[in-house]
DNA sequence: AGACTTTATACTCATTTCGAGTATAAATGT
DNA sequence: ACATTTATACTCGAAATGAGTATAAAGTCT
């Protein structure tokens, strides 16, 4: 009579940029693989699933989530273990909803849980140094394979959508983040650790592993960082009270991914006022000294859609 | 022991336009408010949250999902009943998944569903002929009695959010669609269903209301439909297999709620590659006949991210 | 001190895109 | 014939974009 027990699990991608590499906070249990911090909803104790992840954080963590936005809720089903401490014959069914956070990075005392570069999860989505060797040497041969493994017009489609991926004709998309990630998953060149790892060793396995769906997550919220970047000001939420416009170019670069043009960064970010100088100055190692900046909070109520257009890699 | 148990509520808009008339899917209840179709996930036989939906459409629309996109999960306490048929002391507190789908206008049998045109549910967001005169003869005085409903720093916050989404100065952002409605339902100016009318007759409710949250949903929706539609060509998705420019302007204007310029929009489309002539030409009542044209798929391998953007308002 | 390195910042320039028109063509109805 | 309606081609200036060059301000090296 009584239906499958539903779990309803809140996971969340906090997000801080240290220096140049983009990095996110994950739970290091011994022996275990990464996790995002993460914990089930409640309804007798949570408002809201925010409030609820809020809350799960803050225990697993100690850490306050200031910018927060929910991403994807997944249901498949075997993405996922049942959650510990049901009972067999109830076991639940988890539907996972995943959610970005974004912070100044504190080095303030976070128990249990580590920040991670993001990239040693998706090595190949870091074009700063330019197209990474992985794709021509190890991604393009092995879907390659998995494109051949298919009949007629799945064949086809498959083709398809390493084109649109990795293609070569087409221009890097630095957005196509969860494309890229399913597409190798179903090639079956990332494992994670919920999975039997039946057919390890036949394929590569390519960047960290994490736990369950949680990179599938991580996935997510690039992808969605990076869109966001260019139609708002989020990137403030990852700097310094103030910066120079060097740093602020920098975190945006290793978000996106990309090397950008110097001059037209600065011409972009000042044209568009999202930025007003302090008058005071760095004092670098090398080089002239920068102007401090700091960000013009205002925008938020002048302008409607205020963002940094990225322009192309450099 | 046994917690409180969770129901997970999938529900989609179905969205489609006749003519220039954008429309929904509701499900008519005798009595009842405006529902969209919906339905409880059920773990035991649903493989993923989509499936599940899936065949609840079809059960209570006999309707088969085409396109299809997750929009946003709602977990907010009290903006929902709890399900029924469960013993109240085990009453289930529900989560709202809800969806986005498009699809042709089939004039087909879709038992106790009817279409309806969106901008009923949202008189405000209709700007094809101007600005609508109930924005400053009833919307803006009733927020300004909600900006003076607060204090000091509450209140400037109100008073930007009320710049923002209606505000004079800024230009027409059609895709708030989301904030406005949460404005409009925080100032007790649109009512729901299942509220509690208790402060009914003292302001104006704007709107047919809907059950539960389908609203939220359904405005979430518009937004989305209304940002992908630049960038994505699901435009095609709502039209017949082949179709005249103006026609597809006419739909493209339906849904963004904005009028376009004829001469660039027919250029934009054209540049874009994202169509073909068919060679045919249409028989109207009056006017020179125009070309019939085609949605080119393959636009979707070839090209990584082509749409439609709008330029301005005419 | 003067040359050289390093980073910051100002300015230029050609190309493309965008918004808003004008001009002309092809149908119908009176 | 001519007004009306819709389609489609073409123009033109303003703004945005991509890719530079030029110059300034610091420190280091000899």
């Amino acid at each position: 009579m009584s239906k499958d027990a539903i779990s309803i699990g809140l996971s969340v991608a906090i997000v801080s940029v240290e220096g140049e590499k983009p990095s996110v906070l994950v739970i290091a249990r011994l022996g275990e693989a990464d996790a995002l911090p993460f914990g089930p909803f409640d309804p007798a104790h949570h408002r809201t699933l925010e409030s609820g992840l809020r809350e799960w954080v803050g225990q697993q963590t100690h850490f306050e989530l200031g910018y927060t936005e929910q991403l994807y809720t997944f249901g498949d089903r075997g993405r996922h273990l049942p959650a510990p401490g049901l009972r067999s014959d109830r076991a639940a069914r988890v539907v996972s909803v995943g959610y970005l956070a974004l912070t100044r990075q504190s080095a303030a005392d976070v128990p249990q849980s580590e920040w991670r570069g993001w990239y040693q999860y998706f090595p190949w989505e870091d074009w700063r140094g330019g197209k990474p060797a992985m794709i021509d040497s190890v991604i393009l041969p092995a879907l390659k394979k998995f494109t051949k493994g298919a009949e007629g017009a799945q064949s086809e489609a498959r083709r398809a959508r390493v084109r649109l991926c990795f293609g070569d004709g087409l221009p890097w998309d630095e957005e196509k983040v969860l494309e890229r990630y399913e597409l190798l998953y179903e090639a079956g060149l990332v494992e994670e650790y919920f999975r039997d790892s039946g057919a390890a060793g036949q394929a590569p396995a390519l960047g960290t592993a994490m736990l369950y769906d949680h990179r599938r997550i991580l996935a997510t919220a690039i992808a969605r960082l990076r869109g966001k970047l260019k139609y708002r000001p989020v990137v403030f939420e990852l700097m310094a009270p103030v910066f120079t416009l060097l740093e602020l170019q920098r975190t945006v670069e290793a978000l996106a991914g990309l090397k950008l043009h110097k001059q037209n960064f600065r011409r972009l970010v000042a044209e568009q006022g999202l930025v007003e100088g302090t008058g005071k100055f760095s004092t670098p190692a090398r080089g002239r000294p920068a102007e401090l900046f700091r960000f013009r909070r205002e925008v938020l109520r002048e302008r409607p859609a205020p963002g940094l257009r990225l322009g192309t890699r450099r």
